[in-house]
DNA sequence: ATAGGGTTAG
């Protein structure tokens, strides 16, 4: 028999004392619980949820699925895995909720491969009839890029609704299949603003805008969504005149615009840098009070930068309570654009001590802000610590960085061994960087290497005519201008549009 | 008390 001494009795005594009331089964609320985890969940504390439901002696389904539910919205589908791997050790069933959230928890990830698994667990537990799994797989699988077992799954919805069709809308569209899409589309006995919406969205994602268009004008029944897309898809294909005149008209249909019109509209307004018409819809987005929104304000801090107010970007930047890596991007190349390459590096100082990890993009900004500022040195070292110090593999445009940053400085024997030593074969945007730097400083056979690889590479860049013609007509070799710019005339070939503040080349009407 | 279909930034 065990012996029991006074000190293990006065444990096991605090430990009855400290015990919370959670340890007694027979009387623990497990709905009360399950509330208290959805409340937080709803309030974006997905960690307090994460507490609350390690302290529940007793589960159910629904406490499982709340759970899951939360870390899906906290966009962990590494912590959605190992939650819903330790529900089937724990000998629970899923459900139809358990499995959609878990699917659209992969979507988009890399966790998306095990969307064949997570099927083969559906059909096993019969949930395959449902809408809402069936939808979640469809899209699952359209991510997957799988056609076949993307029909085969609806083919299994039991019953279908409107939401089923939108979604084979959308899948065959995210695949590509146009004219699957629209043939289901004609189909569709019943359609929605959604339906609407999921077409002209299709249209947009495979670079139909036009087509888009003439859909979205078919529509009788607009929301924001649908005027939303149509705007951002004006911005996507670089027509930021029509985005704006689609964004007045929207307003004329007294639609309210949200964050993500916003950030589309302000977009467009960086896309013609039109500083006027960026204050205007900054003052909109005040004057609709839309809330507060990361994405939305980084686009303003872009568009404050891409108009050449600079002040007034880093004002937005400031005031903004939460920023991400986007958002310290923003405001670092705003910096290099403006050649102010000493408050590009310090902004980068600042946001790794606020221990935000940098990018490519993030150095892509600072390489080309040292460029800009002859910070030959000072690009070396961030160049080098790339890799060693923030784990971010160095790629071509950093390479192209690097050249652009040697050459101006005139250094081009570096430029060149830089290239010769790269990891990997150099793109259009590496030559064209040598061969700006050989125009800068006259140097005429690198110059027509560099021409040669472009030429080589099958593109037709305009700077490969001008530069190399300037650097002919500096050393006094005039046929060879006149020849250079007749071969520019005969392949059509004008030189790039230079964009700037002051004209405002594509902006207002 | 838990879930699906269409929208945003460098």
């Amino acid at each position: 028999m065990r012996r029991l001494d006074k000190t293990s009795l006065l444990t096991n005594y605090r430990q009855l004392c400290t015990l919370p009331a959670a340890s007694h089964p027979a009387t623990y609320n497990i709905l009360s619980c399950n509330r208290k985890i959805a409340e937080c969940v709803r309030n974006d504390q997905t960690p307090s949820a994460q507490d609350l439901f390690d302290q529940m002696p007793v589960r159910d389904v629904v406490s499982w699925n709340t759970m899951l539910s939360g870390l899906q919205k906290a966009k962990n589908p590494h912590g959605v895995n190992r939650c819903f791997s330790q529900m089937t050790r724990d000998g629970f069933r899923p459900n139809e909720y358990t499995v959609s959230i878990v699917l659209n928890a992969f979507l988009g990830t890399a966790f998306n491969v095990l969307v064949s698994q997570v099927h083969a667990v559906v059909v096993r537990l019969a949930l395959n009839s449902s809408v809402f799994v069936g939808s979640a797989l469809m899209k699952g699988y359209a991510n997957a890029g799988n056609r076949v077992a993307l029909s085969g799954v609806f083919d299994e919805i039991s019953v279908k609704d409107v939401s089923s069709w939108n979604a084979l809308v959308s899948s065959y569209m995210e695949l590509g299949c146009i004219h699957e899409a629209q043939t289901v589309f004609d189909g569709m006995l019943e359609r929605n603003v959604v339906s609407w919406t999921s077409l002209v969205n299709g249209y947009i994602s495979n670079k139909r805008v036009n087509k888009a268009r003439s859909v979205f004008d078919k529509m009788s029944e607009k929301n924001v969504v649908s005027w939303t897309v149509m705007i951002s898809g004006y911005v996507r294909s670089h027509k930021f005149v029509d985005a704006l005149d689609l964004f007045v008209l929207m307003l004329k249909s007294g639609t309210r615009p949200n964050h993500f019109t916003f950030s589309s509209v302000l977009d467009a307004c960086a896309g013609c840098s039109s500083l006027i018409l960026g204050q205007q819809v900054h003052s909109s987005i005040l004057k609709f009070g839309v809330p507060e929104d990361v994405i939305m304000s980084t686009s303003l801090v872009d568009m404050y930068a891409k108009c050449g107010d600079i002040g007034a970007a880093l004002c937005i930047f400031r005031s903004m309570p939460r920023k991400n890596l986007v958002t310290w991007n923003s405001i670092i190349g705003g910096y290099a654009r403006h050649g102010l390459a000493t408050r590009a590096l310090e902004e980068f100082q600042s946001m790794t001590e606020c221990g935000c990890r940098p990018d490519e993009v993030t150095f892509v900004n600072l390489l080309s802000a040292c460029g800009h500022g002859g910070m030959v040195e000072k690009g070396e070292i961030l160049f080098n610590s790339m890799k060693a110090k923030f784990g971010v593999e160095p790629k071509v445009e950093h390479y192209a960085c690097m050249v652009d940053l040697y050459g101006r400085a005139g250094e081009l024997e570096e430029a060149e061994k830089l290239i010769q030593g790269m990891p990997f074969q150099p793109d259009v945007v590496v030559w064209v960087a040598l061969l700006g730097a050989c125009g800068l400083h006259s140097s005429l056979e690198l110059g027509e290497l560099a021409a040669t690889e472009i030429d080589k590479l099958g593109h037709a860049h305009p700077a490969r005519y001008s530069t190399l013609s300037r650097i002919h007509g500096e050393r006094g070799a005039w046929n060879s201008v006149q020849e250079f710019r007749k071969t520019m005339q005969q392949k059509g070939i004008r030189k790039q549009n230079a964009g700037s503040w002051v004209e405002s080349p594509q902006g207002m009407r």
